[in-house]
DNA sequence: TATGAATGAGCCTTCATTCAT
DNA sequence: GATGAATGAAGGCTCATTCAT
């Protein structure tokens, strides 16, 4: 009988209010006034407010990953891939603007959600790049000597740093401008035909 | 009469019940307690708690420039100084535990400090990279094409989540290690050379 | 059409549940789970939780009463009727553990109670225990001179420690093995021949 | 620097208003208010509104044993002893109505407290009256086949009930005034020259 | 009648900040 | 200046009660 669909609803509401006050200064009862129902009704779903926050983050995540995941087995080749996921980062944030906030900025905050419960997700979006450049190392495309772990998170570091400063800049320009860019500079990196 | 050490001990004890348990969990009092001083005499320094968040952050930041602007104007061209730039960032992190803690971790969390007193302060840092960029496409090092406020935010990027990274992983390797790499995959990105 | 065993059943099951956890201490719901219906079932048959309480303790008692009148005049006299009363308030409370854990340790908080609804059951049973006394006195087997009303409260009061003691004891001993004690010290403390 | 009559003057409060509505129909702002004090004051002094409860019953216990345990000493025999103690449980409370509230109706709530951090006074009490009685058995005062744990309880709860019943009664009586006949009952019940 | 999801008033506790000493 | 006891606003969470189904 409990309505399936509440938890979502809290979630989005959740996002919402996150964007505009950030976590620590919004109330459970903000969240409850945006999704339209009574503060206590939010327990009936999520144990504390720590877990909605936790919540949030471990399902878009693991809905991005499984989407990127998806998206990126479509491509042919490694560099194809790397392409796909960069213009796919930038465009999802971009259509995204709440979450991009929240993402971005708020869940940053604390050992809380990195080193926390969240961590299995993160891991596997890094999972996934890093499967890519080793693809592209066996295939040729990457260099053999790049250490895949260091440009792993040298490309998430470096789309990540364009979606905040994006996002910072009360997203004041398109993001996906800049993938092309992004793409061009990380593939020239890591490929093998640099000097 | 002021003492005029005291700031600098609260601020010092604050880096290090931050990095300890974060902004929001840390007490005034165990700022204090860590500093050896009454809870209310950091009030005499200090008009709120932000403030020391603020300022812990100014300091740091303006400090960190400072010495950067410095090495970096001691070498002889544009690739030089951004080599000098990545070991430098990876190896003042390392040498401050506590310090990286807080940067890479506490001072991320809301709108407060990106956007807020701090954006200064962070901006010149990425002025630094930024104007070092722009030497070397003017000498040639760097390709002419290349965006240099997106690579920019690309290469602060991708040292942060290295730090991060690091950070997360409880500091148990040496940050330093990745400074080659870093540097060899990004400049070859931007080098004139690549295909 | 309500049905007619509901109360009684929602009644048993608070027995339990507040011999458990005591009265503030339980949840509505917890009732309701024990009785195997649902919460808002409760509020077709009782008003508020208080009801609840209440209801139960006037039922008890007043069932307790009349059983106790009952077997009182089936004796002969004062004395034979003293003991006799004390022997059924210690096997009963025995018989029920979870109502003597209830009426002995649950039922004595706070004004709400004996002040309350419930004074007219209880003063029931001490009008019992006086009539039963002054019939002792007036057949000669009690002293003239005794006060019935503070005989009385001393009987109850000494029946009520022992029960107490009992329950608070976890039971671990048979409360009835006391009665003749009790009997004996009491109808020695009240009887004519004393010194 | 911390006041120490602080905790006394919350104490205190909390009886006045324990007294007045419960225990658990009392807030702790009200506690505060009748202290005279902020509401945050009294968490300096108790961790929980239970410790305040607890301690509350525990020091007024062993305050009480310490001067019932004096005052009895004074006493040649065990009969003098006992009217001493039987006096002396009367008049506490009628010159405490406070107090004596609490004591007798607030106290009895549940588990917490007779089970819980004050079992150990309580049973302090019981000590004493029991050491008394075995006293009078070895000096022949009482008679040597009464059970002294029972006739403990029984004392306790007659002079307990006594002292509820004059609680309840809006203490329109004088409680001192029933100590003779409780004393005289007694006595004889457990002395050797009864039938 | 029975259900149990939804409600929202209520309260304990925390903690940044103040201020008398 | 330094102290730390005192303040009191604020908010997360609980749970008795209601009501749509």
């Amino acid at each position: 009988m409990r309505d399936p669909a509440k938890p979502q609803q809290i979630l989005d509401a959740a996002i919402r209010v996150f964007a505009r006050h950030g976590y620590y200064n919004s109330r459970v009862s903000d969240i409850a006034r945006e999704a339209g129902i009574a503060a206590g009704t939010i327990y009936l779903y999520f144990k504390t407010k720590d877990e909605i926050l936790v919540t949030l983050f471990r399902e878009k995540m693991a809905e991005w990953v499984a989407h990127a995941r998806r998206e990126v087995a479509g491509e042919q080749d490694a560099v194809a891939k790397l392409r796909r996921l960069i213009t796919l980062h930038f465009s999802t944030l971009e259509q995204n603007p709440d979450l991009a906030e929240v993402v971005q900025v708020e869940l940053r905050q604390g050992q809380k959600f990195f080193r926390g419960a969240s961590a299995h997700e993160v891991s596997a979006y890094f999972e996934l790049i890093h499967s890519v450049l080793e693809e592209g190392m066996a295939s040729g495309q990457i260099r053999h000597d790049v250490p895949a772990r260091v440009a792993t998170k040298m490309l998430f570091g470096a789309m990540d740093q364009l979606a905040t400063s994006w996002v910072l800049g009360k997203r004041g320009y398109r993001l996906t401008e800049s993938a092309e860019a992004v793409a061009t500079i990380f593939l020239q990196g890591v490929s093998p035909n640099g000097i």
